[in-house]
DNA sequence: AATGAATGAGTCTTCATTCAT
DNA sequence: GATGAATGAAGACTCATTCAT
């Protein structure tokens, strides 16, 4: 991981002035992604909102996570909360949490297509899984393979049939 | 990553007597690398020469691409591999190889099958990377939500609607 | 050779800080060894420029050399630096190079004194020898016979006179 | 220092052997460096027990004790022993102690040749000891600079002008 | 007797953390 | 508030030593 130097030269302050605000390593890293958590998530509570039937509104909020890995910068840095081992218990749960919140909304909307007849039928917590994975994968994909990532990223559309009945 | 005594301490000797069999730690995380580099890739190649038409064999690519990830272990070390930055750049590099020798099969695939009309039309790059995106995404799932993992794994028909026309 | 531990305490410093200040033990080691090796040759020069015949400045230097031992810290550092296996090729071979220049220095005057008829006839390159040998001797005994050492030091003319003609 | 591995394959049999006759290296390098006390010394005991006066027998034994260096093997590893500081102390001292017993012997010698008008005036600790530095310098130059050491060996007579009268 | 697999204490090095200025 | 000198715990690596075979 970065050490707590090149974090503060990254701030243009000293590695002494980090600890005036931040009680320690990890401190400082959770504020990091704490901050990351924030921004992303208010796209998606528009989406919730959102007028149309259940099968329109996933469409929407499926088309919002893959799209939004276009620019995977924050996702990259939760990715990295949940795969590094000296991140502290607290901060990835609080992760995970929150991955555990879009599931459970997903799993809501899917339900709901599954009455109307809007999504395929079958167990909606495989398809809620089948879907995140994809886009986790993507994440992952943004970081590894950045070289023909933007050329070649994967229309959402590609995604939604694995939700098509 | 894991220290020299962690990994020993895994296979029940002391740190000392890893470095008998290897000169440092790159060689010893190197090798255990290599070795779950191995272990999965045979089973792809069987399907490469398995009968039936590019969509039959497709389906079989996939299916064992996503089923391999019940048992994901050895894909939770490759996925370290690419994500640590403390691992050597040659190690790095093998594993993103075996990477793109899998996309290169599965695209190989996926032009016959759309030339058989057994696969949707579009961009084979995008549907290769939306499969592979998919399959990476399940061994981080397995990784970071293994509670639930096998009790909703997402079965691999899922995964295929994303090819069906 | 001394641990890292050892130079810190000795400066009463922790190790950590010697490398804010030197890149590795090497660097460090070569330090020392540089500062040995600069203090005692600014006053070799000094007597290289001083007038009289050769004879007499032969004189000024072997006893310049041999009374340089009566304090022998900085030749016992450069002592070990040629005789312990784990100092670094670059610094070893920088110690005997100061080796040899001193003794083309002391050989040319010993040539020329032998022209004068101050020295002794006689193969010049022995003569050198001769008298290098009992300097270097000088620094070994400082250092293990230390008890001694002082009270007995031996007269440079008792050196001296293994030029006499 | 050499490693116990590499003292075991000098001898072509496994460091585990080694200390079936060795308690631990200490002992090991101990009874190599004991050897190397053994060799010399007869020749020395040969020489006091010479017909002749204290200047004759003076001569031949300084002559022996430089030309001895010729060959400076042993000499070499006695050096070792008392410049390297992870030698037992009680083997530093027994080397130490056969030192002295040369410093003794050639003590007697030179206050024998200063009575009879053979050995020049002067402390004879400081003759000594000019004597014997010579001596050891040699054995350092023979390591040091082994390149020209042959060509250019300093003759015994040299060395013997310092107790010339 | 002989081997070499196995252990662990000791050394170099990095880096999070503290604190005098 | 701000800096960076200083510390020490932790990790990689070596090698003397032990012991099962």
């Amino acid at each position: 991981m970065a050490t707590v130097d090149d974090v503060a030269a990254e701030a243009s302050v000293s590695h002494g002035l980090a600890y005036r605000y931040f009680a320690n390593k990890d401190e400082l890293f959770s504020a990091l992604v704490m901050q990351a958590l924030q921004d992303p998530s208010t796209e998606l509570q528009r989406v919730l909102v959102m007028p149309g039937t259940p099968g329109e509104r996933l469409n929407s909020v499926v088309s919002g996570l893959v799209n939004s890995r276009r620019h995977p910068e924050a996702y990259q840095l939760l990715d990295q909360v949940l795969s590094s081992e000296s991140v502290p218990d607290d901060l990835r749960e609080a992760v995970r949490k929150r991955g555990q919140a879009v599931q459970a909304m997903l799993r809501q909307l899917i339900v709901e297509g599954q009455a109307t007849g809007e999504v395929a039928a079958g167990d909606p917590d495989q398809l809620v899984r089948a879907i995140l994975a994809c886009v986790d994968g993507l994440t992952r994909w943004a970081t590894y393979y950045p070289e023909h990532y933007h050329q070649h990223f994967p229309d959402a559309a590609i995604f939604l049939r694995m939700l098509k009945p």
